[in-house]
Order: structure tokens, then C-alpha cells, then sequence
DNA sequence: GGCGTCGATGTCAGTGACTGTCATGACCGT
DNA sequence: ACGGTCATGACAGTCACTGACATCGACGCC
């Protein structure tokens, strides 16, 4: 029998989502939270780097997994291709976890910290996007370009996705695409 | 004769950037940025929201210009025409300040806080276009993909605007935009 | 000329995020 | 048994940021 319960990195998060809920992000202190978890504050700072970070968890895998996707992506395919094969891994495994985003977008929404902390994700899939890209031969000017524009819409998309009740996230990366290029 | 020195927001501004170079973000204390203005810290945090603010000088200018382009674009312009207006006025408000962001440019790219609050500065360029596209009625879809793929390439093209030192701002939009329309 | 108000700043005390350092005690292999 | 490892606790310290109140030149008004 282990001297610790387990998982103290899950009831971290799960005690931060149901705090920064309850009484806002700011009213919570990061001692609170490891209470609620079970563990000192002391704690809360070995698994998470700051006080926001907590609610950003599984943003490296899926920066890995867009990376991969463009690694293999077939040999032929274009800087938009390649693009699309990263973005299209990111949308497929977002997916299934819109109920779970659902609970912490309006937490994130209402604080504009925590707003700064989502760009800064988004940023390191534009950048992660951008080297995948120069790794399949596409020239530094464009993979940034691509890259960029891609992420933004992606971004666009998730947003609506994640605020309406409709399409799924393709769907909606779809539209929002159409919609673009409708509009030059 | 007055009881304190004019231009107090600049000399802080001054300092930081000074103290910020000189020594890094996380090694100055906002004490040492606010003695060097002759200041206390108290009044730092009178003209500034936080110890990265004080970096950030005058987004909101911009952000106004851009809006006032996008309002006052002639009848009939489309959305992309729209926004090239907004994005031109910023583009143009830029351009003779490119020795002063290149001194800024180096301290910003050393610490992830401080880019992270660049990204809000864009995010907020990205909501005011997108809301000045609107009010000139371009659908809500199309004006939120419009604005974010207009502003992330202008981020794009301004870093290397800056890093490079070929081009003017404008000339590097354009070939942007073109690098960006014949990868797809 | 005196007087009251105002506005920019200083002073002080407090909270809470975050860090460095060392101690603890269960687990694991030998 | 035993020594090492690893997750955690305990504790002290720094610093960003805030609220409350004091100060005192400037300025207008009588």
C-alpha cells in the first residue's frame, strides 16, 4: 500500500476546474487548491508551473500528434496538404473532448490571464506546424505563412464549435475554410 | 514650477527597457525599474497594469486606427478589402517605428511572458478588426476568419520585418499574402 | 493674500504566487 | 536487513500587486 493516493497530477486538475468554477480564478488560491487535491501547495508547483497551467493539460500530446501527422503525410502532398494532415490530427483528436472543453472555456473566457495562456498554446502549435513544415521541404517563407493562417483558423473554428450545439469540429474547420477563401 | 519631474510614464518606460536589456525581465525587480525613473513602485502600478505592461506602449493607438481605417474604407469594398484597409493603417503606423521595436523585439523573444502578452495584443487587433468588419456588415463568420488570418499574417510578417533587413512592412505583407495564396 | 480642493505621488501594511532547501518515510532491488 | 530513490511535506524567503491613507504643490475663488 502506497504512502501517497495516486493520480495527484488528475485531482490537481479536477480540484482547479471545480474551484476556478465555483469562485472564480482569481478568489481561488493555489492553496486551496492543493487542499482539495489532498497535497500541499507546495505540491501543486512540482506538477504545474504557475497557477493557470493547470488548466492546459493535454496540449503537448496533441502538438505531438500534428507533428507526426505531417511526418507522414504521403510524399507529393503540398505546403497545404501537409497542413492539412497536421490540423485534420489535431481536429480528430479534439473532437471527443468537447463536453470536457465545454467546462473549462467559460472559466478561461471570463479571465483574461487565462486567455493569455490559451494563445500561448495556440502559438506553440503555429510554431510546432511551421517546423513540421520546413521538415517536409516547405520553404521557410511559406511553412510560416501556412502555418499561421492554418492555426488561426483552426482557432476561429474551435471557438464557434465549442459555442454552438451543430457540426462537429471538421465540419466546422470545413465551412470556416470555405468561407475564407469566399471572401478574397 | 511643479513638484515632480513631467513625462513620469515615459521615464518608466525608458527604464524598463533599459533595466529589462540590461539585466533580463525575471532579474528586475519593478522596485529597481521605478527607482531608476525616481519613482516608487506604488506609482509604477499606477501607470501600468503589471510589470510586463509597461512593454507595451502604444497598442491601443494602433488598435484605433485600424478601426477608424475599417470605418471609413469607401462604399462597396468587400470583407478582404475592408480588412486590408484596417491592416494598412497599422501597416503604415508601423513603418517608422522599426528601430524602436527592434530594441524592444530582442527582450520580448527572451521571455515566453512577454510574448505571451504580445499574443494578447495581436488577439485584441484580431477582435477589433473583427468587430469593425461587422459593424461594416460583413457576416459574423466571415469577419471572424477574415480578421484572424489578416492579423496572424501581419505577426508573421512583421517578425520578419523586423528580423530581416530587406523590405519595408508593406512589401513584406504583400509578398506574404502572395506566398500564402499560391501554396493553396 | 488666504483658503479649500484637486491631483500626482509617497508610505505602509498586507496577501498570495512562486522558489530553494532540507527532512521524511514508504518503496525497490540486492 | 540495507542503502538508494522518489514523491511529498515543512519552512523560510522574495517579489508582484493592492488598498488605505498621508502629503503637498498647483490652481481657482473670494
Amino acid at each position: 500500500m502506497s504512502r501517497w493516493q495516486p493520480d495527484s497530477r488528475r485531482r490537481l486538475q479536477e480540484a482547479a476546474v471545480e474551484l476556478y468554477a465555483e469562485h472564480g480564478f482569481s478568489e481561488t488560491t493555489v492553496a486551496a487548491v492543493a487542499e482539495r487535491a489532498g497535497l500541499t501547495e507546495r505540491t501543486f508547483f512540482r506538477y504545474f508551473a504557475d497557477k493557470r497551467e493547470v488548466l492546459f493539460g493535454g496540449e503537448d500530446a496533441l502538438r505531438a500528434a500534428l507533428v507526426d501527422a505531417v511526418a507522414e503525410a504521403p510524399r507529393g502532398a503540398g505546403p497545404a496538404e501537409l497542413a492539412d494532415a497536421g490540423v485534420g490530427a489535431v481536429v480528430r483528436a479534439l473532437e471527443p473532448r468537447r463536453a470536457e472543453l465545454r467546462r473549462r472555456e467559460p472559466i478561461v473566457a471570463r479571465h483574461p490571464e487565462l486567455r493569455e495562456r490559451e494563445l500561448t498554446k495556440l502559438a506553440s502549435w503555429t510554431a510546432a506546424l511551421r517546423e513540421a513544415l520546413e521538415a517536409r521541404a516547405v520553404p521557410p517563407r511559406t511553412a510560416a505563412v501556412v502555418a499561421s493562417a492554418r492555426v488561426a483558423l483552426l482557432a476561429v473554428s474551435a471557438r464557434r464549435w465549442l459555442a454552438d450545439d451543430g457540426e462537429d469540429l471538421a465540419a466546422t474547420v470545413a465551412a470556416d475554410l470555405a468561407a475564407l477563401r469566399a471572401s478574397t
